[in-house]
RNA sequence: GCGCCUGUAGCUCAGUUGGAUAGAGCAACUGCCUUCUAAGCAGUGGGUCAGGGGUUCGAAUCCCUUCAGGCGCGCCA
């Protein structure tokens, strides 16, 4: 609908010998009364053509040639101009909607330009916490959309198994395993405590009993924080528990890039000769730095201590310029919103690296604060203390989980209360959108058991306009809207959008259900009603399927 | 101290990239199941868009400033 009226306004302002905005904003009026469609075209104009809104708006409804979609083409208020359609031609799109489906709901927009998308991204040191589930539900949706979109969308964890962080958890399981022998080893100060750590060593433990070697490690003296067994057995072992959540979260990726394989292809060091033949690398206290204030950050970075290990940035800019090498045409990072500070940094990095730093947008989540019944569940990471990512699916389930993630824009800050999350009740919205969907597969079996050729074929343009009831022409509006949101929320990287949308269309078919029954005894509204059902049905499941949220056909 | 994010109904949050009279859900009160699923529906009340100033035809949205909360500001990751 949207696109029908962007057509005629551009068509309008040619006849006009007017100048052509980038984007021609087409709104939905505040209130019905108005019309269907509006513009303020006119107004954003009034500047450039310094003539009143009014004016201008009354002369592109004069040039708009083909006003044959339309019942009223209307000039309103300080500009708008209000588009009211003609039923026929609601009817006319909401049987093309019908007929192709996602055909129809989408809009090329990516032309198959190819994005990398990189979310999650966890340290291998333990198990997934509540923040990364809504890092993995926002990049898992949003790949989704851009696909949808004709994007060529690659999903892609940065495993970041090199460095201090894993050999630190390398070095926590060793004590562990030395405990379950009596002995006592100092466990690392910033070491991690938490449970999962005991459970590898005595894995450890356990497999070397089966090959006959048990104790191998016992009492040994490992130089930490050099790479060991250790470090690699704990770093394997957490990496595939990681896995294992993201499944059950429904969220999988096409690569695992390691950071380490990165080293050991000596990518590390080769971005930062390449940085250094370009004049952006120097020494300075035993140190190797980037001049990174070159391109905008506050400050020079280090690449290289002068203990002579690389810093976690060095690395970053090597898996950077692996991505951008690739030849991707964008690049996304979802971090945590904690790590902002960040973003110049890189972004000074891929620009003296040679590439646009606009090539690379961060989305920063933020924090999620996790409630039960309104109080703050405490969470010590120190002590090992916290609640993870699986506990909640396991506890309130992948969907709820994941609506409510993306029932926000990523950047405002969430509250997650377990109790109100678990609760099958209304304050749950992920049901309400659901039960829209499932209460229509339920009249499609009744309609089928009743001889109707069944809610799932029925496509008889002709029957369409026996859908005359004000909440019928609501519903097929609102309907044919959904490319627009579509659209939208794929242009501002936003896939809350159609979690909105997916609630408004939900609690626009709830009442229409109640108030009016499908299966009649008058054949043909029903058969109509069925179509209208149908509409409903095929854009919640096409919304919660990109939202990667299931809909049952039963509840 | 500097930077980023946030501040909208009692609570949790939207607000279509600056548009018309600011929205939803929850909570509160009142009703609706012998007809397609009550995880539903109908109705009622609720606002200084944190405060102030500015930009313009027009601001919750952009700029400045004050206040409040969160997060950053390492040769940590």
């Amino acid at each position: 609908m949207t696109e029908i009226v962007r057509k005629i306004l551009s068509g309008a302002l040619v006849a006009m010998g007017a100048p052509l905005p980038e984007r021609i904003e087409v709104e939905v009026p505040k209130d019905e009364s108005m019309g269907d469609l509006a513009t303020p075209l006119a107004m954003s104009l009034a500047k450039a053509l310094k003539r009143p809104p009014r004016k201008i708006a009354e002369e592109i409804v004069e040039n708009i040639r083909d006003r044959g979609d339309f019942e009223r083409i209307e000039v309103a208020g300080p500009g708008f101009i209000n588009f009211t359609f003609r039923r026929e031609s609601l009817y006319r799109s909401f049987s093309e909607l019908l007929r192709r489906e996602e055909a129809f709901f989408r809009k090329d927009i990516g032309k198959g330009r190819k994005i990398l998308v990189e979310f999650v991204s966890a340290n291998p040191t333990g198990p997934l916490h509540l923040g990364h589930g809504r890092g993995a539900a926002l990049g898992a949706a949003l790949s989704n959309l851009l696909a949808a979109a004709g994007f060529s969308v690659t999903k892609e964890y940065y495993i970041n198994d090199a460095g201090r962080q894993v050999s630190l958890l390398g070095e926590s399981v060793f004590a562990r395993y030395q405990e379950l022998f009596g002995i006592s080893y100092p466990f690392p100060e910033d070491g991690y405590r938490g449970d999962y750590v005991l459970g590898i060593a005595r894995r450890i433990k356990e497999s070397e009993e089966e090959k006959n070697e048990g104790g191998k490690y016992k009492g040994l003296n490992f130089e930490f924080p050099q790479s060991n067994y250790f470090t690699s057995y704990a770093c394997q072992q957490m990496l595939s528990v990681i896995k294992s959540d993201l499944e059950h979260f429904g969220v999988t990726f096409d690569v695992w890039q390691s950071e380490k394989e990165l080293y050991d292809k000596n990518e590390v060091s080769g971005a930062i000769d390449y940085l250094r033949q370009k004049g952006f690398v120097y020494e300075d206290e035993g140190a190797t730095w980037f001049k990174a204030t070159l391109f905008g950050d506050e400050k020079d970075r280090v690449l290289i201590k002068s203990g002579g290990q690389h810093t976690y940035f060095a690395s970053d800019i090597a898996y950077h310029k692996k991505k951008v090498d690739g030849s991707f045409d964008e690049l996304i990072d979802i971090w945590g919103a904690d790590h902002h500070g960040y973003i110049p940094r890189v972004r000074a990095a891929l620009e003296a690296l040679g590439y646009e730093k606009e090539r690379l947008k961060v989305l920063l989540v933020q924090m999620v604060s996790l409630l039960r019944s309104g109080k703050p569940v405490q969470m010590s990471k120190r002590a090992g203390e916290f609640v993870t990512l699986r506990e909640v699916i396991e506890e309130v389930g992948a969907d709820t989980t994941k609506f409510v993630f993306l029932t926000r824009k990523a950047d405002s800050h969430l509250e997650f209360d377990l109790e109100v999350a678990k609760a099958a009740s209304a304050e749950n919205p992920v049901y309400y959108v659901q039960y829209a969907n499932a209460r229509i597969n339920s009249i499609f079996r009744n309609a089928a058991e009743k001889g109707f050729t069944g809610g799932a074929g029925i496509n008889d343009a002709n029957l369409l306009p026996l859908l005359s009831e004000p909440e019928e022409t609501r519903l097929i509006k609102k309907i044919l809207l959904y490319p627009a949101v579509f659209e939208a929320a794929v242009q501002a990287r936003e896939p809350h959008r159609i979690t909105y949308y997916l609630q408004e269309l939900a609690g626009m078919f709830h009442p229409y259900y109640n108030r009016h029954r499908i299966l009649t005894d008058e054949r043909e509204l029903s058969s109509a009603r069925l179509s209208l059902c149908r509409g409903v049905a095929s854009v919640l499941k096409d919304g919660l399927r990109l939202l990667g949220v299931a809909a049952p056909e039963k509840m």
